[in-house]
DNA sequence: CTTGACTCTATATTTAACTACAGGGTTTAT
DNA sequence: ATAAACCCTGTAGTTAAATATAGAGTCAAG
């Protein structure tokens, strides 16, 4: 069943706008045009707007992803280049982690000094429990914006 | 030891137009000003300055750092509040992060599908082993921008 | 005592990823 | 057959966090 761009806007819950913004961007493309100019999709485009969200998330940019589409889309020979594109992604993103894990204990820290020299005495506040757990269990899923 | 705007951004790795533009916004000030306004700093502002690296890094947008700046600093009473922003922020930081480790192996689950799929059989691309690996160590430390 | 490196304020530009018009055609339901 | 709800193109605005630029004053070295 062919859609119209509302309809495939309203499913993937983003904007007709942002729609054709990924168009111009090379990042998904309608199934062809009806007589009168409007765009229409098969269900195809559900799963490369997942795929587009899902590299955001690990933390492509969209010109990024618009290359994996392009590069990987009709088995170009350049595959190593795309690989080491992702593979230094990643890296990047698991350095940002980290860097996320040492901080969230720093911060601790460095709030808990803050509280202890403040010069009010009054109302202590307990920054401190807040920023302690260290754990990072994957809240229980569902999680969409 | 005092120092100029240049001498702090040299060291902070920063230009000085960022120091002037967090003053702008409430995150740093100058120890004073010089008879003919020139800003200058002592020690102390390598540690704020961190502080705010550190707070970004654990995704807190300017605003709010300053905001936590601000009532954290002088010990005011709403601390409830800052708190509640704090844990928040961590949450939200949490689920992008769970976001992420479930999405990396989507992710390399939809190339996979993408590689076989590719009409061209020649020079497969493996895309897959980059993205496989699915730990988070912390890299060997020392990872500045 | 003049060059060159630095500083000041104020304003404008950048980048990424949208988001919102403006000014029109088209489809659909009544 | 007409109004509501869609769609089109093209351009402009938004947000966050810087960066850059313009025009002018200041400071240290030779």
């Amino acid at each position: 069943m062919l859609l119209k761009i509302g309809q495939v806007a309203r499913r993937a819950a983003i904007g007709v706008e942002t729609l054709r913004f990924y168009e111009k961007r090379g990042l998904v493309s309608p199934t062809g045009r009806t007589a009168s100019g409007y765009r229409y999709y098969d269900a195809a485009v559900f799963e490369r707007l997942e795929f587009i969200r899902k590299s955001q998330a690990v933390g492509f940019s969209l010109d990024e992803i618009a290359r994996i589409i392009d590069e990987a889309g009709r088995g170009k020979k350049p595959c190593a280049e795309v690989r080491r594109l992702i593979a230094g992604r990643l890296e990047a993103r698991d350095r940002k982690l980290a860097e996320f894990k040492r901080y969230r204990r720093e911060l601790r820290r460095t709030l808990d000094d803050w509280e202890r020299e403040g010069e009010s005495g009054g109302e202590i506040c307990g920054l401190i429990e807040s920023l302690d757990a260290d754990r990072f269990h994957p809240p229980s899923r569902g999680a969409r914006r």
